[in-house]
DNA sequence: CCAATTGCATACATGCATGACTGTATCTAA
DNA sequence: TTAGATACAGTCATGCATGTATGCAATTGG
């Protein structure tokens, strides 16, 4: 399950970064297949290969496990849609699908809605999870409407398309295995469809 | 907290179903305060102000309060609701939205979203959760139309509809308190600017 | 009025997750 | 080379949630 140490010589720094990444995939890991609730801390110790001693030596809580976690996802997702500029509505919508449909989306969605009822480490991961909202940002490289009653419709529509996206991701994360649902593409298509629709105003 | 228990002789079933309904109160109450995961047998018990022998004895488990918890959810969120011949889309999404809306809807997609990743008690609440279709029924008293190719357009707006509404409402339960959230209103009208657009054709 | 049943409280045993601490191996720098 | 810092393993004490068993009180049928 986890990757084997790497044996030899290695300096602190090595063994250190080597760790936190094993500890941190396997964070991301025990998210997406059991969800918060059954990641504690032996079971993602359990699936890193190590004790719990590592982790408590290089995070003083899972909270703060959580937050180099989520750091990560963000960038693996983000990394992985090949262009970040998108200058359609049509555009977004595909784009930000690709990124909520990512499989590691569910460690957010489950760190997001687990730490939502738990005031202590809530705050302690709020800031992290805000950062979600960059996977949902539309007016990335676009230019603003000149209008302002074009402008609010425009947010609204925005708003519209986050919802959706938000609701189609949590119908794939309640899905056995992550699978995709049978009508999300309906519905992405139909999205896109009205997205071009704005666009060609 | 807890209603207190009234005086006097009662019968045995005055009694059962007395404690019952108290305990789903209970139940109902800690799930949209407290969330899934802070909603243990104790914590029940203590709103309902009984032990857990009383839990006990009525239900076998956690899953069977929360079995006829939902239920009553679902009675409630469709007993406010006035009218359940919705005739337009449009018409469908203001009442859609409005079951959403309704505070205790929080326990239903508490159970929904805690359920899935724990196989145990998600295949005993699988039932009752799917129930919860009843509150996104698009075709309720609304005859189907006749040519397919807007039938499958149609599938795929309700659809839409469903997710964006499901995406308002974990937004909802996300916020302190389950307050609304700031731009709601907006989708929410945009949304049935939309329906209604379509119902016009 | 009195057994028998039901309703509910209390006590006990168990399992699991966590925090804090201690011990040991490995690395670094003087 | 060696003192000290760092990395990690292992253990203990504790709290919380659950299942089960037992005992008392309230109700019911005869």
């Amino acid at each position: 399950m986890a990757t084997p140490a790497p044996a030899g010589r290695r300096t602190q720094t090595e063994r250190s970064s080597e760790m936190k990444r094993r500890l941190v995939d396997a964070a991301i890991s025990s998210l997406v297949d059991n969800g918060y609730a059954r990641t504690s801390a032996v079971e993602v110790c359990r699936r890193a290969g190590v004790t719990r001693g590592a982790l408590n030596h290089h995070f003083t809580s899972l909270a703060a496990l959580f937050v180099e976690a989520l750091e990560q996802v963000y960038s693996r997702i983000l990394g992985d849609t090949a262009s970040r500029e998108e200058l359609s509505l049509e555009q977004f919508v595909r784009g930000a699908w690709q990124r909520v449909a990512h499989a590691d989306f569910k460690a957010v969605i489950e760190i997001w809605l687990a730490s939502r009822n738990d005031p202590h480490v809530g705050c302690e991961l709020a800031p992290a999870i805000a950062r979600m909202s960059v996977l949902f940002d539309p007016c990335r490289g676009r230019p603003g409407p000149a209008r302002p009653r074009e402008e609010r419709e425009l947010a609204a529509f925005s708003r519209l398309i986050q919802e959706t996206l938000i609701g189609l991701a949590l119908g794939r994360a309640t899905s056995p295995g992550g699978a995709p649902v049978a009508h999300e593409r309906e519905v992405v298509d139909l999205l896109a469809a009205m997205a071009r629709e704005r666009d060609e105003r």
